[in-house]
DNA sequence: CATGAATGAGCGTTCATTCAT
DNA sequence: GATGAATGAACGCTCATTCAT
């Protein structure tokens, strides 16, 4: 961002900023995402948005740098589990659970910000996956069978683009609230992760 | 497509037409896909382009469609299984394989037009869709349980979505001809399938 | 240019571009200067200026290349002279009457293409300024007095000076016609010239 | 200006604009030179900048008006000779002297307030024109030759344009504090002035 | 007197598309 | 069938200027 809003009415305008950017990023794809409509939609000059984003990237760079640390903050262990860590099947459902939720607030957003947003640099994205990993890691971690460090990573990646794909091509067809979705995809997931070596 | 070629020379432009797109449009995205650099990638006049192609999205929406059945004819059962159909693991291991061999052909290309491309009418893409989870429900057919149809649908979406979803992410991440993948890839299904309900 | 013109139609509205290029260059200097309207007056799409010229300063400075080929070439010596090479004074009236001449034609232009367009490569007007040094060297070298390599170089250069600088000044004062000006001047060129040493 | 600064700090508000106007114009020219920055440069808000200059224009326009007087004040004769007069070439010492000073001391600014700034009203360059003319006319008066009216006023503007065309040049070259320029452009002063008519 | 958030006309430039040749 | 010159709407972005605080 070009400069932080000091005033109170400078953050309503970069709040509406970003409400109308993503709104747009997310019904018409990066490449329909025009700087123009964004100002329109959020009732503010094309001056004001420029005031504060220095280019139409740069923009949608900070509407995924929000929104991936609001995915974390989601996937984050509930404060209820610092003392007694839950069953293996409670880990999985929570995951299971937000990430679900995610697809299901901003359907397409989650997918323009992540795919079709170009990497201006792939520093922040590397540190978002390497976070979002872990959460996967945690629930390998959780399941029986003897440890072997590659061998988990790769779990977490398998894991995680399952579960990821899954939701996604529910979210494409409209079926994410769907209960036999999530008791399908919770199958899979608890079936993997008890599986025999 | 606006016409059909007749003579031999319009087949040939409209081949190096085909050619020039799927390698820009996999190389640029959507967003970066322009008439003009295809056909001048072509070797050909953009008059000559529009002869056969009424617009850009016509254009990208001939190569999905003709990708499209790529895919679905890699997907097809082999003829050496017309008499004696094969195990669980081996029809399994069919699928994962052309999965990921269709990721590694066209990486981006298939993505693009998948994600990317906008889709004018549904139609097409959902007889895809259908005829693609076709593949999918004959595993969940040769998998032990009691059959169900509504079930073994969703079954079937899930585990289409699971596949894209790990193969799409491995080959973002380049890592789709490890080894580890495939198997762990392999340990999913499995897992899955075999699954007690 | 981006591309050279095929076509006679083509080669008009490159023309016609130029033509109106020169004139608003002229007029508004080049802080004015705005491809639309160079398009607007040249009767031609703002899309065909950028078919032959890739951005503002390349159309700017294919005028100035232009510009100072005309230069030159109206400065180089008349065949006339190719055998009987003529007096001081005759000399120096060339001189004089051509750089009058290039201001009375083009009066802002001129100055504008060398002062006020920015220089995206020194190359070719460093090598303009050699050939037109040139023809002040002749006029050194057709003085009286020694000659001294150094200090003839520097001469050429200060009667350059002057002469470009009284012209200039006439200008813009709207005084290049007046035939007390050129007598001035050249009283100025031929006593710097036959001044002793 | 707008309004006289009154208050000391308003004063010193007004005098760092100038500063920094003087240092943005000289650098980027009349096509870059921007209000924001110069605000900015000077460490004051924009809407200070335009509480004591209404635009750009007038802005810039102070800037030549200082300038001009500056230039003036340096070219005015010296106290020591308000009784002796000193002979023809201390006089034109003092006048290339000074030019070449003017020029060395801002190069790029004089020229850019002289050439690129536009002119709102001729009036006030018209008078510093008249005002700078008297003190070649200095030089002619002090000649040798009979003196007449018109002759002399042209002979002042040739020698005022020969004067600035060759600093000018120089300054474009990087080559005014060379001795050898200046003891050239002495000799062409001297040569015109001492011309038989 | 000073601030700085806000404005919006207008710039340079791209690219899908048309049509005379 | 093929060409490529021509079009112009629309984009990303700048910057002179205003005005509420």
């Amino acid at each position: 961002m070009r400069k932080t809003p000091r005033q109170q009415r400078a953050r309503t305008t970069v709040e509406s900023i970003f409400q109308a950017a993503a709104h747009i990023l997310g019904q018409r794809g990066w490449a329909g995402f025009t700087t123009n409509e964004v100002a329109e939609a959020a009732g503010v000059s094309i001056g004001s948005l420029y005031q504060y984003f220095p280019n139409k990237l740069a923009l949608a760079e900070a509407l995924r740098e929000r929104h991936l640390q609001d995915v974390l903050k989601a996937l984050s262990p509930p404060d209820a589990w610092n003392h007694r860590s839950p069953t293996l099947v409670r880990l999985a459902e929570h995951v299971v659970d937000v990430v679900i939720a995610v697809h299901t607030a901003d359907q397409p957003l989650h997918r323009v910000l992540l795919e079709d947003v170009p990497l201006a640099s792939r520093a922040s994205l590397r540190k978002f996956e390497a976070e979002y990993q872990l959460r996967y890691r945690m629930l390998i971690a959780a399941s029986p069978g003897e440890r072997d460090e590659e061998r988990d990573a790769m779990a977490a990646r398998v894991l995680a683009g399952a579960v990821e794909g899954v939701v996604h091509a529910a979210a494409r067809r409209g079926e994410l609230a769907a209960p036999a979705l999530r008791s399908e995809l919770m199958a899979l997931v608890c079936a993997y992760l008890r599986r025999r070596r």
